[in-house]
DNA sequence: CGGCAAATGGCAGCTTGCTGCCAGCCGCTC
DNA sequence: GAGCGGCTGGCAGCAAGCTGCCATTTGCCG
């Protein structure tokens, strides 16, 4: 039994930027990351060098970042999101809100994990063993595909729907007759139906078969 | 710096079992998994010697476990992880066919990587680094999320619908009228609308608007 | 080639859905 | 208290969809 590769932890932002930010710039192949949002960093100049030391180029690595919703509340992140996925990176958001620590993969072959923040600094462990990279690598996979490219996501925010609306949706989704849905929520015909024809056009929808494809995309029907 | 826990290397699932073996029925608050399917351990008795050390019990280690899709092509693993859905473990079905190695994570405080088999034996990656713990934990929350409860997934299994089918239904969900839809199609109306009734049986939905969410859901209307 | 079963397509009757119109009600403001 | 605007609900006309029925067509098999 031995410890084939070493684990290491670096105390604090600027260490890490000592010691491993020639990795940033050395990434070959690929640069995979996945966090909560782009304040990894709580130092902006810090943040400012580790990205820039990440190349942007045609012939360079490809440059993968996921991150939660939380990343787009903020008018500023999103802005830095779209520009990077101008520039080329890829970028997609997961459904969740649980990626607690980024998490940074380069070239398969470096793995940089973000702890917690002690007396003010954050904890980084870096390793290069193969058994950890790789089945951290494989969550991370999952959790790609399974995430929305950015630009999409952004584009289905879903349209606001009130309380009512929502139980008419769930009534439709039932296969209800008008009759049958109106009596259950206690409206008449027409005001149900008048219901009706206002989400369809809040759905863009000509049919009911399409506002049925759309609101259950927007997960209004569950 | 230091290392501050151990990563150790262990050769071959007896050798785990020996070493390691008592951290599976030590488990106390949680145990999670995930995998590509349940065949990681390569030697049936030791399969069952691990798996007989989970304790199922009411007041017991929450027990999580995430599968591929690839679990379920087996009806022997298939009916084995009902089974043990039905003892109380939590299964789901990621939609991705990318958990390459099983990643163990017991109690938050160890956790057991499946690495590649060299000589016949596995080779595995055992470490209590809060930080790899921490960060691996994140990337199986998220994914955990996004997957779906197991048995919700078989019943989800999509219809065989054919070609003409998800033409139909394609038409449908851009909101045409059976009447432009039948033209487009070169189909009479009233066989257009025949082959909509039989789609509406396939998808068991009683109004259009319900097999819209349907088809939406099952990714046949695009 | 003929027979037969399955599929098609037109028609019609019915149901469900869409929307305009209008009377009545309700709440708010003066 | 009156007037007004917005909302509701009933009715009706129309559109879209659902399905049964029947004649015709098509394709397959002996």
């Amino acid at each position: 039994m031995s410890t084939p590769q070493q684990v290491i932890t670096i105390h604090g932002e600027q260490e890490l930027a000592a010691r491993a930010g020639h990795l940033f710039e050395g990434a070959e192949s690929e640069f995979v990351c996945a966090a909560t949002d782009v304040n990894t960093w709580s130092r902006p100049a810090t943040r400012a060098a580790m990205a820039g030391r990440i190349r942007h180029r045609a012939v360079g690595p490809v440059i993968r970042k996921l991150y939660t919703p939380a990343a787009l509340t903020d008018e500023e992140q999103r802005n830095h999101l779209l520009e990077l996925g101008s520039l080329g990176a890829q970028v997609r958001i997961c459904g969740t809100g649980l990626l607690r620590h980024e998490t940074i993969v380069i070239d398969r072959r470096v793995m940089i994990l973000a702890g917690t923040e002690v007396a003010g600094d954050r904890e980084f462990t870096v390793t290069t063993s193969p058994a950890l990279i790789d089945g951290v690598y494989a969550l991370f996979e999952a959790t790609w595909e399974a995430a929305a490219e950015l630009t999409a996501y952004l584009r289905r925010e879903p349209p606001q729907v009130d309380v009512e609306g929502r139980r008419i949706l769930r009534a439709l989704g039932e296969g209800l007759t008008d009759e049958v849905a109106a009596r259950r929520l206690g409206l008449s015909l027409r005001t149900y139906r008048r219901r009706v024809a206002e989400l369809m056009r809040l759905l863009e929808a000509e049919s009911r078969f399409q506002a049925g494809v759309q609101a259950g995309a927007l997960g209004l029907t569950s």
